[in-house]
DNA sequence: ATAATTTATTACCACTGTTAATATTTTTTA
DNA sequence: TAAAAAATATTAACAGTGGTAATAAATTAT
């Protein structure tokens, strides 16, 4: 057993409420400027300590972001669900679950640039394994497998469904916020409509 | 009339040479090391040139990096091209294609997350205004309208089909080499031949 | 109260994009 | 060909970057 000092859960929580400070101001600066305008300097000031001390709370700037992103993905998943308490569980709730998944981020483009564009390393210790998985065709398998009932898709075909549903909705908004093609949002919500229509609905 | 000197022609094409010698170092130096690797210094050295030289040909990095994108997009178009010479015009090998693009990316991942994770302005002038889309899809779309033809697909649904496939690809890619979620290379390929197979095989 | 430990700070390092002033080379004019 | 003009290349500097090491300050344990 190991030596316990006294006050160890006190030392514990002040240390993670300093790093929460740091967690947030970085959180902070990817939302308002974009995670190219993060900096250990700039992090470090909004949080009110000099730069260096940031390496008291973590290894380098990756950490730092990791535990960030992990920080935002919580949040995406509890306003996404949220979002969509009382949506109506049928083709036209899909439509506005992924609609509304699209709209946070075009309402934050900041944070799919973060989520998507900037290649993170999953630090060695640490990142406390959340999956940070947000799981939308998950959470609605039961209508997804209403169209089986249904008759409109086969048993075998509504994972790929599913899957191609959150590839093409990540392809789009990736898309649009790199200025890559001329897909703009009121298309995006158009085409993905049209997607979730062909996908679902039974051919005649 | 404006004055015309001499040499003008020698002038622009030895000036276009040397943007040349640029160009050629900011490509290697993204593909090698990926577009966060690449610094003004390190693309003229490259070059055999100081760094300031550089701001006598480009107004700045970003302009550099514009007309970089501009000569890459065109040689991904040519290797595509290349590529699927020989492919043939049906189910199958609309499966090739996009494997084959999607295989191009997985060989130069740098290349995809310099085209789609760095986002660069449009400058003001130059940058010869070249679509720069590699427009797939429309290069099958007498393939695709085969389908209409063979009765898997209405004719109305053809666009949304083509582009979901579009999307969902580019999805995918950028998933994996965002390091987000779980999709390995291996997967990807699957997901793609079943995603194709359900979007335009016809269900019985 | 003193010793030990933790935490915060400043001073550096080698790097970044960009600008301004200077040096060099090339081209045009006389 | 010589001098003037224009184009091109270079170095110096600026404010910024991530990260490290040594030091100063505050906290904790003995």
């Amino acid at each position: 057993m190991e030596k316990e000092k006294k006050s160890d859960d006190k030392k514990n929580t002040k240390r993670q409420r300093i790093k929460m400070y740091f967690l947030e101001a970085a959180e902070e600066i990817i939302q308002a400027e974009g995670h190219e305008s993060v900096s250990v300097r700039k992090v470090a000031n909004k949080a009110g300590y000099s730069y260096a001390t940031i390496y008291n709370y973590f290894t380098d700037l990756n950490e730092l972001l990791w535990a960030t992103k992990e920080i935002m993905v919580n949040k995406l998943y509890k306003t996404i669900i949220e979002k969509i308490q009382g949506v109506e569980f049928d083709i036209s709730g899909i439509k506005k679950v992924f609609s509304i998944y699209a709209e946070y981020y075009f309402e934050n483009p900041n944070i799919f640039r973060f989520f998507y564009f900037y290649r993170l390393n999953r630090p060695e210790r640490g990142g406390e394994d959340t999956s940070n998985e947000l799981d939308i065709t998950g959470m609605w398998r039961d209508t997804f497998m209403s169209f089986v009932a249904d008759g409109s898709i086969k048993e075998q075909d509504i994972e790929i469904v599913a899957k191609t549903i959150i590839y093409a909705v990540h392809g789009m908004i990736a898309l649009c916020l790199s200025n890559n093609g001329d897909l703009t949002e009121e298309n995006l919500h158009k085409d993905l409509e049209k997607m979730i229509d062909y996908l679902l609905l039974k051919k005649q």
